[in-house]
DNA sequence: TACAAAAATGCAATCGATTGCATCATTAAA
DNA sequence: TTTAATGATGCAATCGATTGCATTTTTGTA
C-alpha cells in the first residue's frame, strides 16, 4: 500500500519554474493570470495527477462549500423530497449538502445544530423536531451571522428566510369543499398546535366554517401526534360522541387513512356517510380505496428555493437582508374519499 | 455587525499562561495532560466561548470525519431508510454525512464521486444507477484506499464491502408462493439487468419455476425501467398474448400497482383471475385494494450495517481486509393480492 | 526613445490545530 | 540523598492554499 503522495500546487510551481500564487490563481480562473500561463497549468495540473486539497482551501477561506440540513425524519416522503430539492440546487452550484435527522427529539436537535456549527457550515436550512420550543441552538447562527433559512416547520422568534405552505389557505379549501359537499358536522383531527403548521391548519379549518356559518365545535376538534395509532385513537372517540359527524379533516394523510380503515370495519361507508381529507399528499393517498382526498405540497420545490434563498445570502453577506416568508401554494387534490356522487 | 472574533486555543493558552499545545491535548482528553490541568482548560474554553476550528483540525490531520453517500434518488423509500439508517450510525460515532443523488444519471454520478473524492470524505456508501456499467469513478477510492462500501446496486468488479438483499431468495419465496397458489403461467416484469438486483430476482423466479417443473415462458418475461408507465406497457403487452397469464411477479411495487390498475379497470378480479406480486414492501403497497403481496427488504438496517462497516474500515486501516458481502434476508409479506381464497 | 500605465507574476505571511521530540517536574526506587 | 523512571508540559515545524502588497514585465502613448 505505498502511498503515492499528493501533488501540490507548490510541486506544479516547482516544476514550471514558477510561484505557488500563480498556479493557485490559474487554477482558480483569476483573471489577474495571462491566458496562455494559465493553460499551461492546467495542462501540467491534469498531468501531474493534481487534486485541489479542499481542506487547506476551506482552512484558509473559512468556508466550506457546505450546506447543513436538519429534517425531523429523512425517511418521510415530504421531507424527502425536500432534501431531493435542495440537493438539486446545491450540487449545481458547487455546494454539498449534509443531513441529519433529529427524529423529533429536542436533545438530538441541539446537538446537530452544535455540531454543524463547529463544523462551519457555510448555511444552514432547518425544519424543527415537534418537541422544539426553544431556540438557542438555532439562533447560534443567526447570531454568528450565518445564513439559515427555515422551511415548513418554522421558528416565528427568529429573523429568517422562511419557505412556508400555505397552511392556512389549504385547509380552508379543504374544509369549504367538504362543506360544498355538504358536510355540516365536521371534525378535525390536528397535530400540536406548537408547530406553526398544525396551528395553521386548525386556524384554515375554523374560519372557513366560520364564514360558511357553520359552528365548529370544540368537542369535534382533537390534537395528538398524527401517527398511525393516534388516528385510531382519534376517530374512536369521534365515534363515541353523541355529536354524529359527517366529515373529517386529517391534518395528514396519515391520520386520514387510519380513520378510513378504521370507519371501514365499522361498516361506516366513505364517503358516502362520512367523508374523509388528508393533508399532505403522500405517495399512498393516491392508491388507497376510497384514493383519499387531500393537498398536495410542493415539496420539491420548497428545497430549491430553500437552497437558492440560502445560498444567495452565503454569496451576498453584505447588503441588508430583507427576511422575507415565502408561502407555497398548495393545491387540492379532490378524490373519491371526499366526493359524495363521485359514481 | 461587528465580528467577534474566534477564540483559538493560542487565546486560551495565553490567558492560562501554558502551551498551546496542551489546550490542544486538553480538550482531545489526552491522557498525557494531568487531569487538573485539563479540567481547568476546559472550564476557561467553555467561558471563552471557545469552539475548535474544525477546519484546522480538518486540514492539519488530513480526516473530514464526513461519509459520503452516493444514491440514485434520495427521494424513494427504500433508499431514504437506508439513508436513516447510516445517519443513524454514523452521527453517533461523530461522523457527519454528505448525500448526493445520481438520478440515475451517470455523469452525474461521475462529478458526484470526483467531487467526494476531491473532498477527502473519509468513506463512500455507494448504490450506483441504473447507466452505471462502468466503474473507473469509483476505482478512485478503492487505488487511494478510501474505505467504499457498496449497498444494493453493487459492482461486483470491485472489491469492497458490500450489502445486498437476497433477491434471489426473496424471488424464489415469491415465485413459489404463486405457485402454491395454483398459479401455473406466472409472467415476470422484471428491472434492467445490468443491475444484479434485477438480475437475480429473475434468477430467483427462473429456479423456482424449474424447481416446481414449470416451464417459464420467454415471452412471458420482460424487462424495463420499472416505472409507472413502464409497468402499464408491460402489462398490455402481457395481456395479448395468446398464452393466458395467471400469475404476474413485478420486481417492483410501482409496477405491480399500475399492472393492478390496469387490469381493474379490464375488468379483471385480483387476486381471482390474476394474482399479483411485488418487491419492495413501498409503503403504499400495504393500503391499496387489493393491498399487494411483496417482499419486505430492511433499508434501515442495511443502511446501519454499511455505516457500521465502514466505519470500521475507516477506523482502522491497517489490518488487511477481508471483503465480506452481507446478505440481507427478506421477508415474504402475503397481502391480498396474492391470495386465491382470501375470504 | 522614454515613461507612465496596465498587466502579470512573485514574496511571504497567514489560517489554527496537531504532534514528534525535547525538556522540565515529580515520584519511586536504590 | 541520589538516580532512574515516569509523568507533564512546551517548542516549533507542519499541513496546502490563499491573498495583500511589492515587484517585474509588457504595452501604449507622447
Amino acid at each position: 500500500m505505498a502511498k503515492p503522495s499528493e501533488t501540490t500546487i507548490h510541486d506544479i510551481a516547482k516544476y514550471l519554474h514558477i510561484s505557488a500564487s500563480t498556479v493557485s490563481r490559474a487554477l482558480n480562473d483569476n483573471p489577474l493570470i495571462s491566458e496562455a500561463t494559465s493553460q499551461r497549468i492546467k495542462k501540467v495540473a491534469e498531468e501531474m495527477g493534481y487534486r485541489p486539497n479542499t481542506l487547506a482551501a476551506n482552512f484558509r477561506t473559512k468556508r466550506t462549500n457546505s450546506i447543513g440540513v436538519i429534517v425531523p425524519l429523512i425517511n418521510r416522503h415530504f421531507f424527502s423530497s425536500v432534501i431531493s430539492g435542495i440537493e438539486d440546487i446545491a450540487y449545481s452550484q458547487g455546494y454539498t449538502v449534509s443531513i441529519s435527522q433529529s427524529n423529533d427529539n429536542f436533545i438530538k436537535e441541539t446537538k446537530i445544530a452544535k455540531t454543524m456549527f463547529n463544523n462551519r457550515v457555510d448555511g444552514v436550512i432547518v425544519s424543527i423536531g415537534m418537541e422544539t420550543k426553544s431556540f438557542d441552538h438555532l439562533r447560534l447562527f443567526s447570531e454568528r451571522n450565518i445564513p439559515l433559512v427555515f422551511f415548513d416547520r418554522v421558528v416565528d422568534e427568529i429573523k429568517a428566510h422562511k419557505i412556508v405552505i400555505d397552511d392556512f389557505g389549504g385547509a380552508y379549501k379543504v374544509t369549504k369543499h367538504l362543506i360544498e359537499q355538504g358536510a355540516k358536522r365536521i371534525a378535525h383531527i390536528g397535530g400540536p398546535t406548537n408547530l406553526n403548521i398544525y396551528a395553521n391548519r386548525k386556524q384554515g379549518f375554523l374560519k372557513a366554517m366560520e364564514d360558511a356559518g357553520l359552528k365548529a365545535y370544540k368537542s369535534l376538534i382533537t390534537h395528538n401526534s398524527l401517527r398511525e395509532d393516534d388516528g385510531v385513537v382519534a376517530i374512536r372517540k369521534l365515534m363515541n360522541k353523541r355529536k354524529k359527524i359527517d366529515a373529517i379533516f386529517c391534518a395528514n394523510d396519515t391520520t386520514a387513512l387510519s380513520a378510513i380503515i378504521y370507519l371501514k370495519k365499522l361498516g361506516v361507508k366513505i364517503p358516502d356517510d362520512i367523508l374523509v381529507m388528508g393533508f399532505s399528499n403522500e405517495p399512498f393517498s393516491r392508491v388507497t380505496t376510497p384514493s383519499i382526498s387531500t393537498v398536495k405540497q410542493p415539496g420539491f420545490l420548497m428545497g430549491q428555493k430553500a437552497a437558492e434563498l440560502l445560498i444567495h445570502q452565503i454569496a451576498d453577506k453584505e447588503t441588508e437582508i430583507e427576511y422575507q416568508t415565502l408561502v407555497m401554494p398548495t393545491e387540492l387534490l379532490i378524490r373519491e374519499s371526499s366526493q359524495r356522487n363521485a359514481n
